[in-house]
DNA sequence: TTTGAAAATAGGTATTC
DNA sequence: GAATACCTATTTTCAAA
């Protein structure tokens, strides 16, 4: 008898591969300490894109890009929203300058450093 | 024998362990399809706050927000970060002026809304 | 290789549509 | 009466020693 939710251990099974089915439940991942592996600069990093041809590689370039956690297309002033991990600033100059405006397309970019993280979950 | 990594199991087992006794591997969690919970929304709201006595009680609030996924504190011209969840405009608006306002020290916000998310992870 | 815990499966019941 | 969601009991699997 499972303590917390009142239900058996098959029933939960169950419940779980319903979820796994339906692709409620995406997959199934270890979370990492991030600085503890040096990456301890977090930044966000507007973008915006000059022509409608340079958007599909933009978007292919930066989903492949490693220091790249997250990239978002905006409504407003700027096109795309990046959050990247770095291990230092000079790490993070090397990123834009070598890997980011090098791709076609790249216009202006706007980056925010973030002093510390309060919160930081995945899933609502 | 593990296939990929050409490692014995009890190897890799002993890997995860060292990981997960030294703090680099923190959890494991599921990844959850926010759509197909109806939360479709995804908005990065900028945040000022008022004065420093307003700061830590902020902090709390927010940690306590389900909607909120991430609070970044930040460098320049706004205080803080927030990636926020929801199910449509009309729930966004409740968050800012129900729950991000009603905030002690809350001042000036500005939200962007995101259309599409091209990439979206937690660990580099 | 062994052993113990956890997960999967089988079989059965109550409830809902 | 068909489908769903849960239960207990049993078997199987898997990982730690």
């Amino acid at each position: 008898m499972s303590k917390i939710i009142h239900l058996s251990v098959p029933a939960v099974s169950e419940r779980i591969r319903k979820l796994e089915d339906s692709g409620i439940i995406m997959k199934y991942e270890a979370r990492i300490n991030r600085g503890r592996l040096n990456y301890k600069l977090l930044a966000f990093i507007f973008v915006n894109i000059e022509a409608t041809n340079d958007i599909q590689p933009f978007r292919k370039a930066v989903s492949h890009l490693p220091a790249v956690l997250e990239c978002h297309h905006l409504a407003g002033e700027y096109d795309y929203l990046l959050k990247v991990v770095c291990m230092d600033t000079q790490d993070l100059e090397q990123f834009i300058s070598s890997e980011l405006k090098t791709i076609q397309g790249v216009q202006k970019t706007n980056t925010i450093i973030t002093l510390s993280s309060i919160k930081e979950e995945i899933n609502r």
